[in-house]
DNA sequence: CTGAAAGCGCTTACAG
DNA sequence: CTGAAAGCGCTTACAG
């Protein structure tokens, strides 16, 4: 292997002289400079990592923790993190990816061993047990998704209950009065997945407050089972005119359940989802949905962290934020059957 | 942070003792041990990743270089990251994720600055610009996908020739005289994504040699072209009585397609596909299918590069290794229509 | 069974 | 504008 002395040697200057190079930290002449750049050149000289996180505490590597729930539907993930990888790799840092499934355990692992400047959660649940460790570890860290305690940390997620209300308020408009809706699996909820009753009470409340009736039920994750609740929906419910599907897994199976049942949308039933146009493309969703946005979730946590490495100070408190949701109109929501023009 | 000279002096003891504690490398006295684990516990030291690797040249990392392209569909992709990062954690290592559009560029920062032990490559082209700044690296490397030139490292990839035998034998048992093949899309081929023509040339042949009519085409990747191109192919072969599909997003978008035209599969039409039992769970695909193993085919390429970075010497010749292709039958292929019983 | 010391390849005050 | 030296936190011959 190729060091910083060889380089030196081969450029009649000393190793600090090419460090100094290396970094810009000091003015160097453009002579030296110049053979100093050639010598690299020649030699193939690339800095070992590991010499040079020991000597400046900065690895330049971000920890990404990723958890996979089986009550989830896998593809979502890939959409978080590869905007991350992207946006990491831009500030110049790369990704130490996690999968391990004790979160906490992997979270000390690399933080303490300090192989990682910094780190980015995703899929935050309520009471998720890395929340903490992350705290205690002296490391920056950014969240994908909304813990129950917020502090220290930069948190980003989408606006769930806004989420709810844009849709709840464009339903009304159209002039349905009877909603039924679809949440997450309901382990989401008991293990803690708070985007789940975040949309779900702030839908319910709306709704409320338009005097709408709406039925609220949880959905599964896997078919049949799958197929088998949107029927179940459909058959108990016959008189809701719009659906509302918060639930991955259940959004991507409708088109053939209705395309079954031969009901049109919207003529005979309106729907809006939450999805990403990444996630609606890969199922060809048909669906007016709420845009989650994860590229712009990841890349705001990859922003941030980025700063509280560099400059913990500059940093300022850490941030909570939600990002506006945006209602991407696919044309499946219309007015109430039976409504004169 | 707490360093091994903490632990040694709170032990009473050597760094060096420590340092040999920690690896095993020499006896220790149980009563110095037990001192030792305490101090190290009750500080709550654990060894510094960049000094480590400094001092041993190894850094239990693992470089994953993943390639997306927009001519394939994403969540394929996912099945592979995964296992390849449960297998590698067994293992003692952790995963580099490198999604850099530059791969060669990407690898050689890498493993020049000697970030990582070793490399793994996915989706590995034929004309591959990773392979060679692999080869010279100096580190091992592990390979899914079949290069065009092998030496000097574990490759691993499904045996798409035979999985395409296996397809056409089982379809000339059951009485097919003529069949439809969908390929990957034509970019596939063009850019050298060998898994595409390995299979259809085989597939061609094979159905030669027994005198089948074959009617070959590339499919799309993105709706609503998917849809089209499968309306196109039923249209244009109606006397097919069987469709073998090596296209991940034409295989998902052919329930919907089926259902719309009333095909009943297998009573009017015999459907094989190629993906994983993970992809065909995603997509609710009832179809019969050679299981493309990704888990399989991940844990292999860690098993491989594990034992090379652990002992070259001992680790032998480079393989290529072919996984066995393994037909699941899911009921979707059944005797040509109008066969008595 | 244990310790003192050299060395891994960088960076960065300190000195000139 | 540049160099000599100390130090980052480990591991591992060398010595006893």
């Amino acid at each position: 292997m190729v060091t910083i002395g060889d380089v030196a040697r081969a450029a009649g200057v000393s190793r600090s002289t090419v460090s100094y190079a290396l970094s810009g930290n000091r003015p160097i002449s453009l002579e030296t400079r110049e053979r100093i750049s050639a010598a690299i050149r020649e030699l193939g000289f690339t800095p070992n990592a590991g010499a040079r996180a020991l000597a400046t505490s900065q690895t330049k590597v971000i920890g990404l923790l990723v958890q996979f729930f089986s009550d989830e539907f896998s593809p979502a993930m890939l959409q978080y993190v590869l905007p991350i990888s992207d946006a990491a790799r831009d500030a110049g840092y790369d990704i130490l990816m996690v999968t391990e499934k004790d979160g906490p355990r992997a979270l000390k692992r690399i933080t303490d061993s300090n192989m990682v400047d910094g780190v980015i959660l995703l899929n935050v649940a309520h009471d998720d047990p890395r929340v903490d460790p992350l705290r205690g570890s002296g490391k920056p860290g950014a969240l994908v998704g909304l813990p129950r305690s917020t502090g220290g940390l930069d948190i980003f997620d989408l606006d769930f209950g806004e989420a709810a209300r844009m849709i709840i308020d464009h339903l009304h408009a159209l002039g349905h009065r009877e909603i039924t809706l679809i949440s997450p699996h309901e382990h989401v909820i008991s293990r803690g997945g708070a985007y789940a009753w975040r949309f779900r009470d702030a839908a319910l409340e709306r709704a409320a407050r338009y005097g709408l009736r709406i039925h609220a039920r949880y959905g599964e994750v896997q078919q049949p089972a799958v197929g088998a609740a949107l029927n179940a929906v459909l058959d108990e419910w016959p008189s809701s005119t719009a659906l509302v599907i918060h639930n991955d897994a259940m959004i991507a199976g409708l088109p053939s359940v209705l395309s079954a049942r031969s009901v049109r949308v919207p003529e005979d039933l309106s729907v809006v989802g939450i999805f990403s146009e990444d996630f609606g493309r890969l199922f060809s969703l048909p669906y007016t949905a709420i845009e989650t946005s994860p590229d712009k979730l990841g890349r705001a946590a990859v922003r941030a962290l980025v700063e509280r490495m560099q400059d913990p100070e500059a940093a300022g408190e850490p941030v909570v934020r939600f990002i506006a949701p945006e209602l991407t109109d696919r044309g499946s929501t219309g007015p109430t059957p039976g409504t004169p023009l």
